[in-house]
DNA sequence: CGCTCATTGTGATTCAAATCATATTCAATT
DNA sequence: AATTGAATATGATTTGAATCACAATGAGCG
């Protein structure tokens, strides 16, 4: 298991076709990987897209501190509450179909934070798709583009949330 | 927070397109909506499709017993863990493009349970590609269907894991 | 038993996202 | 300053999953 303390790490997995898949981003303060703590075999990746610091916790000390620390305890539940949620509203979010519906989505939701080819990544979908989803929503002024490679949604349809 | 005894129950939410999504099935055993306890506000509909028996935790009595009672907390922090580690899973089977490829990962990772239109609900497939595509792979011999609507992998690819 | 309804299954068509191709901008490196 | 490589962007084409349409099977029910 482990801790970030500056940078941000990605969780990936490769597919069999060879692709890579995000499975969490964890930023600082973020701790990474705790399901190793109760299961040996499940393997992913890490990759670091910025210069990191990262504090490996050690297993058995982890599992320790569980049991004397209450608070300890409390907050991993919680972490893993909020990202157990976050998992259900990406799945909610894939299921999307419409690809302008999804991107959409993926901005309300604020997902829109790194490239365009890292969001299209995220949403399931191909950067060619992204791009041009993305011109015909400015176009349509739902979206607009401050900078290149930059896109918001406009306050008329942000997250109700 | 739910503890469901008996039976099966489904965690749900509609789209904004009306599209029913399948967040978490608890079965027997099962915690349900262990997020609630952080969170008031997200909201997630519950279906049982079998009868079933689930007895309500109060959320304060739960935060109460995770600090009083260490092996409880360690419990859920498992239970939540391992949920974690399946919606990884899911996230990368549903990234997987090719229906086909897609159908063979659910197969093999054992989610053709109920019947075949749950499975391709599961999967993100329309169910008449996931009827195809099962015609075919029990044509090209690499599945069986020992009955209608049951269809199973054949042991030379079963799961590796 | 006949009725309804969901599931199972297949065939034809449509449509939208993937893919392929190509140009431009820009930052990092040499 | 020239070179590489990645991200941005758009256009043309293809492909495959969604959709529409329609049978057949089978379970539950009055």
């Amino acid at each position: 298991m482990f801790f970030v303390e500056q940078g941000e790490v990605r969780l990936v997995r490769h597919t069999e076709a060879g692709q890579l898949v995000t499975m969490f981003r964890a930023g600082s303060g973020d701790t990474l990987a705790e399901p190793s703590l109760f299961s040996d075999h499940y393997h992913c990746d890490a990759i670091a897209d910025r210069d990191s610091t990262v504090r490996v916790l050690d297993k058995a000390i982890v599992l320790g501190a569980m049991t004397e620390n209450t608070t300890f305890a409390i907050g991993l539940v919680q972490r893993l509450s909020a990202q157990v949620q976050s998992y259900r509203r990406k799945q909610e979010l894939l299921a999307i179909r419409s690809a302008r519906d999804r991107v959409l989505a993926g901005l309300a939701d604020g997902w829109m934070t790194g490239t365009v080819v890292a969001f299209a990544s995220d949403l399931g979908l191909s950067h060619e798709v992204v791009f041009r989803v993305l011109s015909d929503l400015v176009r349509d002024g739902q979206v607009e583009r401050p900078a290149r490679g930059v896109y918001r949604l406009k306050r008329t349809n942000q997250a109700a949330s």
